[in-house]
RNA sequence: GGGCUCGUAGAUCAGUGGUAGAUCAUCCCCCUGGCACGGGGAAGGCCCCGGGUUCAAAUCCCGGCGAGUCCA
């Protein structure tokens, strides 16, 4: 086992003249030009020394420090690129959101599969790291929404067999060349490279490893130095802090982070970093909230802040705690001192918060109750709620405006309308729930009674009410709340045990992974149903069926939302049917009936018919999201789509439901776009001159990987698509929209058909018109004016017969139809009604007449109701019961009016006959 | 992707298997010189849809649709 120590001992370092020294404070090693230096320079270790003390050679502002950044690798053969979406989930399945600049090039540009789009290269990259939103505003240092500024070099090593297999080749620079940049850099910022200290700190991460360097100057760590070159190897020689060992990669990537955010700060000097990157909006926020300090009241926040500073704070109870030290150290009271500090905290928070939505919905991240929307969902109540508490009155919307102008987004309009339909949807969320809470809370306030704590995680986990806002509310209320310390952990238990399902790794066959890449020929011609070709190999399945693969071939594999293709595969002597197509790697795996004989050659036809519906469904899901993207907006994105034979769906991101006018648009828009009969064309560029010209968006189903991509153009669209597609869009004849559905909060699925089967939806919709429009005999564009006309008319009739029955109910029991039987201190009246809907009412008519009822009935069964007048002394279930029994059935209800029945019919006339003696029974009992 | 909650009068919500309710809003009447308030009365329900269990379902079970919410 070999520990990473050798792999500091740089040339440059040597040439320089630094040393390497044990902190006397954490043990940690480190480099530095200083040879009296005792510690490692970062916190606990040392204290922030640049606070009140601007530490670069000029103050910049957060775009001007960008700048002198970039533009110093720019003139240093880096070249610089656009910062990558912060959605991370966007090009891989494994985050959510942008946390390093290194994200950008995972999996596929590091593992050498896909070239970077420049090499070397410098970027400065948003990120958002949600892990530190409790920390944000308190500590002085944290925020959620960042830039990593970065400067990244790939290398592979060129001492291995095919070395050429790798996108790029051979070394551009690096552990040496690396540290002599970030040292120029700090020189060129004005920094004495004397008070640098480089600590050895080996990174660990995401299944990847490699020497990695803090650098530190005046307390702070403005730059990390990572090393990307190991892998996680069971039997690797380099065992890590992770406790995994590692080996060596052919690849080895140059991965820099330098905090845009504490740069800024650095060279300010401010108390905080807050001050430093966002002074104009605090200056607004503080403006709106009426926060106005004296002389006096201003002089202990400044002097609170950079005794803050100067303290080892990590977490917001750290900033809690020191505030002790900290009122004292100035002489005040500690409520006083929090009382000032804590709007502040709030505010700058506002501050990064709204930063941070900026980056989420400009990047079309639309807020939702899953993924990245449920993460921006979160960050906007958040917000929402600071503002209110602080009285910030400025529209949520406005505020977040303020950030995107700064970042200069285009679709600040899309951004702010998101804003406000989210705003809408909490404040009526906060209204359901406040409702919710005071009749809670009124209910146990009466009961003299606690809210009890399953109510409290109720509220939360299932109607989003924070505990504390339950507190306010019962306080009011005057019922008695106490929160627990752990609710938090008393909710995930709540969740149980989340099964994080390991996705079953696919395990490409062996047998299969030796074979040759097979040749696609269906990109070729896409009218093509047959070719010729060699059976390569062929495996029995463990269902009986074979799987085989050939040199080449027309089948399409199932992809990209596309069905495979159907069809044969014949030899001379034998036909065998293709059921379904699968990729494995490069390999197209058939799977068929039967085996055509490994090295035979073979005839394949593929079902033309079928494959012609699937391409004409694939043109028209481009048109479809097209047409979406047009009519809802530019900030529309795929979240997935199935093509079929019959009928297509494709999902797109919408934070409003889809009405019947938009999506009778988006049909209209597409199927403009179908007769215009423009061609639909293919390319292959380069990857990084396609996402230059076109964007991101060019991305709708996935990121593929390789050097070049498929492009697939459609009048003014284009998306990067493996799929097949027809020659014109006036193949497709027809686009028929069939319905729009919510999938989840923020994504819209709508189904549609195309050709021959957008005809047929259309008339099948036509017959169940027609079917009405004959069922009420009248025109199908007059039945939705007759329906309405019965339904208003059938409602009359069901209240007039309601009264009628209850009229004729009371006639009935005045004239007595029934058999009357005296009891000792009432009359009964007992009597067979076999309308079943005339039961209950002539059994009540009877009892305000002031007798017992007991009513039967023989339509449906044997029922009865029995009914009994006040101060009468019989239980009118224990009648019911009683009766019902005799027809092999039950029955109840309360004293006075009580109802059952059996099945037996024929048991109904006796059981009525013995209903005066039953009634006696009960009375006597 | 998973968990949980909800769907009853125009609105807000009660209703634990036995005759569908309250409050507000609406309409009418009374009180007043007029208004606010107050008093009395009326109208307003495919109890989301479809199955199942049961003598009986708004109520219990299953499925669907719609909405909300928490978590990854």
């Amino acid at each position: 086992m070999s520990t990473l120590e050798a792999e500091y001992r740089l040339e440059y370092f040597e040439e320089e003249g630094f040393s390497r020294t044990e902190c006397t404070g954490c043990g940690d090693f480190f480099w530095t030009r200083d040879e009296d230096r005792e510690t490692c320079g970062e916190p606990p270790c040392a204290e922030y020394a640049f606070i009140g003390n601007p530490s670069l050679d000029e103050e910049r502002s957060l775009e001007e420090m960008r700048e002198a950044f970039l533009s110093f690798f720019e003139d240093h053969d880096h070249e610089r690129i656009e910062p990558y979406p912060v959605a991370a989930n966007r090009w891989r399945d494994d985050v959510l959101l942008t946390q390093a600049s290194v994200y950008d090039f995972q999996p596929h540009v590091t593992s050498g599969e896909t070239p970077p789009p420049a090499n070397p290269l410098t970027v400065s990259q948003p990120c958002i790291r949600m892990q530190d939103i409790d920390n944000v505003g308190k500590t002085g240092r944290h925020t959620m929404a960042f830039e990593m500024m970065a400067h990244h070099a790939f290398n592979a090593r060129e001492d291995i067999e095919n070395a050429d297999r790798y996108a790029y080749e051979g070394e551009v620079y690096w552990k040496d060349q690396t540290v002599r940049y970030c040292d120029e850099f700090f020189d060129a910022m004005g920094v004495d490279v004397e008070e640098i200290t480089y600590i050895e700190d080996p990174w660990v991460g995401g299944g990847n490893a490699g020497p990695a360097i803090e650098v530190i100057y005046r307390g702070v760590e403005l730059a990390t130095l990572v090393f990307m070159s190991m892998e996680r190897d069971p039997d690797g020689e380099y065992e890590l802090k992770d406790g995994n060992t590692y080996s060596k990669m052919d690849t080895y990537v140059v991965d820099t982070g330098y905090g845009l955010e504490r740069w800024t700060w650095v060279s300010q000097g401010t108390p905080t970093v807050y001050e430093a990157i966002y002074p104009d909006m605090i200056a607004f926020l503080k403006e709106n909230a009426g926060i106005d300090h004296t002389d006096t009241e201003e002089k202990i926040v400044t002097r609170a802040a950079t005794l803050a500073g100067h303290m080892d704070i990590d977490e917001a109870e750290d900033a809690e705690r020191a505030r002790g030290t900290i009122a004292a150290e100035i002489g005040v009271d500690v409520d006083e001192l929090r009382e000032l500090l804590e709007p502040l905290e709030a505010i700058y928070a506002i501050a990064d918060h709204c930063r941070t939505l900026a980056y989420m919905l400009g990047d079309e991240i639309v807020p939702s109750n899953v993924g990245t929307g449920y993460l921006a969902r979160m960050v906007l109540r958040r917000t929402k709620r600071l503002c209110d508490t602080v009285g910030v009155d400025a529209p949520l919307d406005e505020l977040v405006d303020m950030q995107a102008e700064r970042l200069d987004y285009e679709n600040r309009d899309t951004v702010r309308d998101i804003v406000r339909t989210e705003i809408e949807k909490y404040r009526e969320t906060l209204e359901r729930g406040g409702r919710r809470v005071r009749g809670l809370a009124e209910e146990y306030a009466e009961r003299d009674e606690a809210i009890p704590t399953d109510e409290l995680i109720e509220l939360y986990d299932s109607h989003g009410i924070q505990p504390d806002m339950v507190a306010e509310i019962a306080r009011e209320k005057g019922a008695a709340v106490s929160v627990p310390d752990d609710f938090y952990s008393l909710v995930a238990a709540r969740h149980g045990e989340e099964g994080v399902d390991e996705a079953a790794e696919t395990t490409v066959d062996d047998r299969i992974a030796d074979l040759p890449e097979t040749e696609r020929l269906y990109y070729d011609d896409q009218e093509r149903t047959e070719f010729e070709a060699m059976v390569l190999d062929s495996f029995e399945r463990e269902d009986g069926g074979y799987d085989v693969v050939l040199d080449q071939t027309l089948f399409y594999p199932e992809g990209g939302g596309q069905p495979a293709d159907t069809g044969s595969l014949s030899t001379d002597d034998v036909t065998v049917h293709v059921e379904d197509v699968k990729r494995e790697g490069e390999v197209v795996v058939h799977h068929a009936d039967g085996d055509p004989g490994t090295g035979e050659f073979v005839r394949g036809r593929i079902d033309a018919g079928r494959r012609r519906a699937l391409m004409r469904n694939h043109t028209a899901t481009h048109i479809v999201i097209h047409a979406a993207r047009e009519v809802l907006g530019e900030h529309v994105r795929q979240a997935g789509a199935q093509k079929g034979v019959e009928r297509s769906r494709i999902d797109v991101r919408h934070y409003d439901r889809i009405d019947r006018e938009q999506a009778r648009a988006i049909e209209h828009r597409a199927n403009t776009i179908v007769r215009e009969n423009v061609s639909v064309a293919d390319e292959w560029p380069d990857r990084h001159d396609a996402e230059d010209e076109h964007g991101f968006d060019l991305y709708q189903g996935g990121i593929p990987p390789g050097e070049r991509i498929r492009l697939i153009h459609v009048a003014e669209d284009v998306q990067a698509c493996g799929g097949t597609h027809v020659a014109r869009t006036g193949d497709i004849g027809a686009i028929k929209l069939l319905n729009t559905e919510r999938v989840q909060d923020g994504v819209e699925r709508l189904a549609f058909a195309a050709g021959e089967a957008a005809i047929e939806a259309t008339q099948d919709t036509e017959d169940a018109l027609s079917g009405a429009a004959e069922a009420f005999d009248v025109t199908p564009s007059e039945v939705p004016e007759t329906a309405e006309r019965f339904f208003g008319e059938w409602k009359e009739r069901g209240k007039r017969i309601e009264d009628l029955e209850a009229r004729l109910a009371e006639a009935r029991a005045a004239g007595s139809v029934g058999e009357a039987v005296d009891l000792d201190d009432a009359t009964a009246v007992i009597q067979q009604v076999d309308e079943p809907d005339e039961l209950q009412a002539t059994a009540t008519a009877i009892a305000e007449d002031g007798e017992v009822a007991v009513v039967g009935s023989a339509a449906d069964g044997a029922q009865f109701v029995v009914a009994v007048p006040d101060g009468v002394a019989i239980d009118a279930g224990d009648v019911v019961g009683e009766l019902a029994a005799r027809v092999g059935g039950g029955g109840g209800g309360p004293p006075d009016f009580a109802q059952g029945g059996g099945p037996r019919t024929e048991e109904l006339d006796a059981a009525l006959d013995e209903a005066p003696d039953v009634l006696r029974q009960v009375l006597n009992a």
